[in-house]
DNA sequence: TCCCAGGCTCTCT
DNA sequence: AGAGAGCATGGG
């Protein structure tokens, strides 16, 4: 049930939208906060987004922006109870589900997904927010009190030389390569949506520093593919503590990312990482 | 201080 | 095909 009064949204929770959860869990960069309150920008919009009884509150949303942006983002059509049901084939799984009630994976903007995963490799979170942070102030466009994420043709123009202010280090040279591509028409991120999987993760890994785990995050982030299974540092010792040389995430079919992700917040959670 | 980070590219076998 | 070095920077 969701019910739209005072240009506010209220989305009835049955434990399946878990604020903290959504925005602590390394699928996103731009979202800051605590106790079920987050505020952040997406899709060039800023949002407060908070818990209330039981309520998610999309703060200042009219119902034609909820419709047209929020709804896909948070990926409110997905009955992730059910996804659930099917992801409860063996005990891993079943524990890192329970950790991770309330996650979902959001439906990110397509060039902001790839260039933050550009950012992300061989670095830690904290870090990519703040280079993620500082490319927004330094090239996107004031809007109120945030700023867009910057177009990829504003940065082909600023250039490797123009990128150093965001002190991204070796990746710079990859967020343009994937500027240029993007920009000039060399990559068309929408044509994406209309290919299968393995297509799509070979189209993008034409672009530098777009390997095998990068290409999956897209994939997974933005485009909503549920079989890309990125295997980054974390999901490679959860693989090693608990499944051994013969693990084939196959055994998550069709929603292999999600089970991912709740793998990958479960053993940073254990870990106690930021 | 020093290890490491949501990896990738390049080079050498 | 597979292994290993190098990469820029700074968080913890």
């Amino acid at each position: 049930m969701i019910l739209f009064k005072d240009n506010n949204v209220y989305i009835e929770n049955d434990g399946t939208f878990d604020v903290e959860k959504i925005f602590t869990c390394g699928q996103c960069f731009r979202f800051e906060g605590k106790n079920q309150d987050f505020s952040g920008v997406a899709m060039g919009r800023s949002l407060h987004v908070f818990s209330k009884d039981n309520y998610v509150v999309l703060e200042n949303v009219s119902e034609d922006e909820f419709q047209s942006r929020w709804k896909s983002y948070f990926d409110l059509d997905r009955d992730y109870n059910e996804i659930n049901e099917c992801l409860s084939v063996e005990k891993t799984i079943k524990e890192a589900m329970e950790i991770s009630r309330g996650i979902r994976i959001l439906r990110q903007d397509k060039w902001e997904a790839l260039c933050s995963f550009i950012i992300s490799q061989n670095n830690n979170i904290p870090r990519i927010k703040k280079i993620i942070a500082s490319l927004c102030e330094n090239f996107g466009d004031k809007n109120g009190d945030c700023y867009t994420f910057p177009t990829a043709a504003k940065l082909a123009a600023a250039g490797i030389d123009g990128l150093a202010v965001i002190r991204s280090g070796f990746r710079a040279k990859y967020i343009i390569d994937a500027a240029n591509k993007v920009s000039q028409g060399g990559i068309d991120l929408d044509r994406i949506d209309s290919m299968a999987y393995e297509e799509a993760k070979a189209y993008l890994m034409q672009i530098k520093g777009v390997g095998n785990k990068v290409a999956d995050c897209v994939l997974l982030f933005a485009y909503g593919f549920f079989t890309a299974f990125p295997k980054d540092v974390w999901i490679k010792r959860v693989i090693e503590k608990y499944y051994g040389d013969d693990f084939d995430e196959s055994i998550f079919s069709p929603y292999g990312g999600i089970a991912q992700q709740y793998l990958f917040y479960m053993e940073r959670l254990k870990e106690n990482i930021k």
